[in-house]
DNA sequence: AGAGGCGGTCGAATCGATTCGACACCCGAG
DNA sequence: CTCGGGTGTCGAATCGATTCGACCGCCTCT
């Protein structure tokens, strides 16, 4: 067991130079001819392959490789959440698979880092990375920025709060949502509700007071709140313990039991809103009929409800690719800026015109 | 734009040779001080992370710490899918949060490898890594074996074909099956359908086809299946295309059509079990008084369905702290085992003794 | 008082590759 | 015949840390 079959079990691998020797070459030769820069002659490059090859050789080391170039081939991307929470959104998914398909085929691969604060300072600090993606809202992911500027590894923010030198990508989350607002009170609505995205860390639920829209930890869902407040500007908000199902059903029970008059709801996520219609549906309200929700993300979520939501649709597996470019951008050395996609309002059938009454 | 505004903007990193310079001490020292290996005095340490501070220099650099020491810090987790696909699973999703959980504890980050065949060799090849696993049933992962294993990187297997010389996790999915199957016995069903795992890379949909049998391709979806006809030898089973509630709709409206006399199905994952139910009951079909339904995994499903679905439980957290374990033991020069974790019938209320007649 | 041990520091070797400038050689053109 | 230029190869420096052995006081124990 401690040697697998499949191996000469010398149990030190052969180095470059060793390679060399054996083909008859130098190191300089040797690595020439497995990295395909500068000329080498055909019969040579084939003697050192053969060599390679009886010594079992596999190419060179990463780690050597990477001290000499200054280069990993690694792209790290810093989250907030345990894999388990985070990954449970789809946003997150799509967003990453997007990071993860524009680096791959760049030749990067995906660290990926959920910061755990104390912890991931480990990682943060220690793993090796050619550039760093941080996704999230919050303003806690300061240390990590701090910590990753310092050992000058380009950042590229996505969702997350402006700031000075941070090059971003990012949607019209305000007026995206401005727009399912106004959509809302063309059909006449009045009293509408928000379900928001988590304010802080510890992912508190309940109503959202004066300290949260203060300290601007969250700042998506602050941005999805103000669109909403642009055109009623007394919303009331609660906030969910995250974006999912279930949340937004709790959080919705506690809006309807607060509001008795409400005739609509906005999740400030897809899965948010379709919690939300559940818990219309379980107190015998139809959907739109005796209360319109609606969403954001336009997340394709795989066989849930009879609804199409109304939503507003992000593009969030190109919001992975752009940020993805910004970073190799960044290795390049080319300039890099901010990039802001735009949002769509689509709509399902999970809004109406309030009843009269 | 170029240098972020909390970077003092000489560009080029200091050294730890540097700042032992200006700490009046030799790079040893400074190393020590960092690193915390061996006596250093207080006053000195303090006189080195000063000279760190006043040089912005923020620890060690992990390339040429890792071709120093060996090791990079970094598992990497290779899959099949790209993670779109992938990351739909619940499965994968709390597997990997037990991998990230448990290497994270120990210090190390997590790298995930997609392995789009052609392409993922890139990352096979180049990346750092100090172990890596395998996640995924297909004989296709054979050639990063062979990358791998060329590179003595440390190899453990989750929900793999065994294989050897491969330390594996794994779980009693045939024992787990046939507990359900006995069950669907005792309640007296005799016509019970599966509906399995992808069978190959394609992610074929259709019957089950006895190409697929042979060429064990989908060891995980085959064992299950061979639970199943441990008790029901001659139970018909449709290929689904994917661990989605979508695929199990898709397979279960082809079965219920092609199978008359159906009294029962076993979805081979949750996900295809709850597809299952929405197929039944767009035709009509009581769950579980027309049919009964089962799944594998009992996986935690957000807001779905108002059944609790009869499942085989396996402890999929576990099994992935259980795996990343198994690849520190391997780094620590520490013998290696299979694991094996037992999985557990829940019975829920989709499935019940089929009507007579 | 001498030996041994320990805390603290330093030099030098080392990890395994990449890369740049130099060099030798051969060819064709002038 | 010689010079210029391209091709293929090599030596040596370099990337930035870690680590091992040596060294030097100084304290303690006998």
């Amino acid at each position: 067991m401690a040697t697998p079959a499949n191996l000469p079990g010398d149990g030190t691998r052969a180095t470059l130079a060793q390679v060399a020797a054996r083909a008859g070459v130098s190191a300089s030769t040797a690595s020439l001819a497995f990295s395909g820069a500068g000329p080498v002659a055909d019969e040579t490059r084939e003697r050192v392959l053969a060599a390679a090859r009886e010594l079992d050789y596999g190419g060179p080391d990463p780690r050597a490789r990477s001290l000499r170039t200054g280069r990993s081939g690694i792209i790290a991307v810093v989250m907030e959440d345990r894999i388990r929470v985070a990954f449970r959104d789809p946003m997150v998914v799509t967003l990453l698979d997007g990071i993860a398909d524009e680096i791959g085929n760049a030749g990067y691969s995906l660290l990926l880092l959920t910061d755990s604060l104390e912890r991931a300072e480990g990682g943060l600090r220690d793993a090796p990375m050619d550039a760093a993606l941080l996704l999230g809202c919050s303003t806690d992911l300061d240390p990590a920025v701090r910590v990753l500027s310092q050992r000058q590894v380009p950042l590229i923010g996505v969702e997350a709060e402006p700031r000075q030198g941070l090059p971003m990508v990012d949607i019209d989350n305000r007026a995206g949502m401005r727009r399912l607002a106004e959509h809302f009170a063309e059909l006449g609505h009045e009293r509408v509700a928000v379900i928001t995205l988590p304010m802080d860390r510890d992912h508190t639920r309940g109503p959202l007071t004066q300290v949260w829209q203060d300290s601007s930890v969250a700042y998506t869902g602050l941005e999805r709140l103000s669109g909403v407040r642009d055109v009623f500007p007394d919303a009331p908000a609660v906030v969910a313990a995250g974006s999912l199902i279930e949340e937004g059903l709790i959080a919705a029970r506690a809006l309807l039991d607060a509001e008795p008059g409400l005739t609509a709801i906005v999740g400030q996520s897809d899965l948010l809103a379709l919690g939300a219609i559940q818990a219309a549906e379980e107190r015998g309200l139809r959907v739109p009929q005796d209360i319109s929700i609606a969403g954001f993300d336009g997340a394709r979520i795989d066989g849930l409800s009879r609804h199409r939501l109304t939503t507003v649709v992000q593009p969030s597996v190109e919001k992975g690719r752009a940020a993805a470019r910004l970073a190799l951008a960044a290795l390049a050395g080319e300039p890099v800026e901010n990039i802001a996609f735009t949002t769509e309002l689509r709509i399902g059938d999970t809004t109406a015109s309030p009843r009269r009454g």
